[in-house]
RNA sequence: CGGGGUAUAGCGCAGUCUGGCUAGCGCAUUUGGUUUGGGACCAAAGGGUCGCAGGUUCGAAUCCUGCUACCCCGACCA
């Protein structure tokens, strides 16, 4: 490719709406051109290298007996009526009309669709284990589309879908294809991704991992200790706190607080530390139910694992109006003297476990002392929860090695699923087993977003002059400069040189525009080849070229005869180490 | 959906508070010339519904009202 030719122009400036890293080269590179929010457009460089993604995620699947197949985008409702989700998803799934007055909507996932597809061409055990994927787009209407191509409401996605007998196979192929995904960020030069179990949201199904590309701008917090034998997503993660169970259990002393409503507050007044207080934290579920998580005052309430345990997914704070309907004093509430008819009471381990906390006494400016879970909840259990609903913190000690735990931002990549049978049971998708008798198909699922694994490469491999990419997905090869083409010699050895590379049958991306070098050499930078060559004047005149690695500072003079042999030989040697 | 911010040439910005001549600057683009190892120089040129709609005014990029788009934080997220 000539640049004279090229399509997409760089910028010299960070355009101001780019925060992350990746998203401002992408820009600035001439990658991709927003379209509207959350969807972009990609220029010549970004679907070579989106292809070589694709390409490489294709050859794993292949690999572990994948077959790719193609469905629609558009698909009818009625599909999804089947499996329950056009009703149960929210506003991300987009539904509109057809000129028929039809409903239709966009896949934001193809789970419906490929059951369709496979339910009328698969009906024997015999012709399974089966897996089909596709590189398609989705979409979904998301909230908030942020960080360029890291979060968007359109995107191409690999998504893969297995059909199994048993759940003995599925858990075996599970396993392949966690392998496969392994192998496929190793390739796409993710150095950072750790695949961390976690909570199977909409999609149902019981075990899932997610695969992590570590970076700052990642949007989830993940908890690991620091040699990743403990690593889970934060919203699933645990720890092992520590609770003060040695203490003398003393009897409950109601204590005079004047104007002390906050944990700290009321922890200087009493001159205790925060370890030694409970605090009532008020919900309100969109059902208007009111509940109460009781925890440690130190630490902070996780409503994720909070809307696990009450089995609710929307969870707003209550006001003061609604704490005050069902007799509690806001600042002041506690678990002593409450209703436990009127609202769901959520303890968490802390409160339970400790000894001696400091709770509210459900009245202005008081407050127990030596509370005790034990001896002073007096209702039946069944009134009340008692779970893990603590935030780990940094420095909280593993669950598993008692080490301080690391907190660490992510990028989710991928995700592997292991479906079941929610919907081979739903749509009707059976098989009949080696004895005539039917049974529905269990299911696995498996995704990666193609886009989003582009951002996150480039958030793992750059310096302050652009993405610095791994040969296996680099739009170019090799990066081919002519400094001052409009001196014969130059013009001549580099277009030889163009052509002696190619015959090679390396991708070369040839700068032919006689710009200036610090012009040519910063755009350059900015498509990240991971080899360059430059044809000068001076350099043309001893004979030779130079030849550099992107990413370091300096390149060797190279004899211009032996130039494209070893441009093949260190490309060559770059592609083994993938 | 809540909070904050922005909108003027392809990109980055000034001008808006305090209304006033023909709307400016840098980069980019075109032409001619000089230049060529980390974003050159000289000369000339093209490029604008000042986000949109309405209003106030002799006069609106600037003041008023309504709307829209985009970015950031949060909520949400197979």
């Amino acid at each position: 490719m000539r640049m004279s030719k090229m399509v997409g122009r760089r910028l010299k400036e960070d355009p101001k709406d780019a925060v992350t890293v990746s998203h401002k080269f992408l820009l600035r590179g001439g990658y991709i051109r927003p379209v509207s929010t959350g969807v972009f457009s990609m220029l010549p460089i970004a679907k070579r290298i989106n292809d070589k993604i694709e390409n490489i995620i294709r050859e794993e699947m292949n690999n572990i007996d994948g077959q790719e197949v193609l469905m629609p985008v558009v698909l009818p409702a009625e599909l999804w009526e089947e499996s329950g989700r056009y009703k149960s998803v929210g506003p991300e799934l987009l539904r509109f009309q057809n000129r028929n007055g039809s409903d239709m909507l966009l896949a934001m996932t193809h789970e419906e669709a490929v059951v369709h597809l496979l339910r009328s061409e698969i009906s024997s055990y015999k012709q399974l284990p089966a897996m089909v994927y596709q590189v398609q787009t989705k979409y979904r209407d998301e909230a908030r589309a942020r960080g360029g191509l890291i979060r968007v409401r359109e995107f191409t996605m690999k998504d893969a879908y297995s059909c199994h007998e048993s759940q003995e196979n599925l858990e075996e192929y599970y396993l392949q294809a966690h392998e496969a995904y392994v192998k496929i960020f190793d390739r796409l030069g993710m150095n950072n991704v750790l695949s961390i179990e976690s909570d199977a949201g909409m999609m149902g199904g019981k075990v899932s991992h997610e695969f992590m590309a570590i970076c700052d701008c990642g949007e989830d917090t993940i908890i690991t200790n620091s040699d990743y034998t403990y690593k889970a997503n934060s919203e699933v993660a645990t720890a092992n706190w520590i609770y003060n169970t040695d203490e003398e259990v003393i009897p409950l002393e109601k204590v005079h607080t004047p104007d002390a409503k906050t944990i700290e507050e009321v922890a200087d007044f009493l001159n205790i530390s925060q370890e030694h207080t409970a605090k009532a934290v008020f919900y309100v579920t969109d059902e208007e139910q009111l509940v109460l998580a009781v925890i440690r005052g130190d630490i902070e309430v996780n409503e994720a694992k909070l809307k696990n345990v009450i089995l609710n997914a929307n969870l707003n704070f209550a006001n003061d109006e609604q704490i005050r309907a069902i007799g509690c004093e806001p600042g002041y509430a506690s678990p002593l003297d409450i209703d436990f008819e009127k609202v769901t009471v959520v303890f968490d381990n802390s409160v339970a476990k400790s000894i001696n906390l400091v709770a509210g006494a459900n009245e202005a400016d008081y407050h127990y002392k030596n509370f005790n879970f034990s001896r002073d909840v007096k209702v039946d259990t069944d009134k009340y929860i008692v779970a893990d609903i603590a935030t780990v913190r940094e420095g909280d000690l593993c669950p598993i090695t008692n080490t301080p735990l690391q907190i660490t931002r992510g990028i989710e990549v991928g995700n592997i699923f292991q479906l079941g049978t929610k919907y081979s049971e739903a749509m009707n998708f059976n098989i009949l087993d080696n004895n005539g008798k039917a049974k529905p198909v269990i299911m696995g699922c498996y995704g990666i977003g193609v886009g989003r694994a582009m951002a996150s490469i480039i958030e793992q491999n750059n310096d302050n002059y652009g993405p610095i990419w791994p040969i296996t997905v680099a739009p170019w090869e090799v990066h081919l400069c002519a400094l001052n083409p409009k001196k014969a010699e130059v013009k001549e050895a580099s277009e030889s040189l163009y052509n002696q590379l190619q015959e090679l049958d390396l991708e070369v991306l040839f700068d032919d525009r006689g710009e200036k070098p610090g012009f040519m050499f910063n755009d350059a930078d900015l498509i990240g080849i991971p080899f360059r060559v430059v044809v000068s004047p001076k350099s043309i005149a001893n004979n030779s070229v130079e030849f550099k690695r992107r990413g370091e500072k300096n390149g060797d003079l190279v004899p211009v005869e032996q130039i494209a042999q070893k441009v093949a030989e260190a490309i060559k040697a770059e592609y083994a180490k993938f």
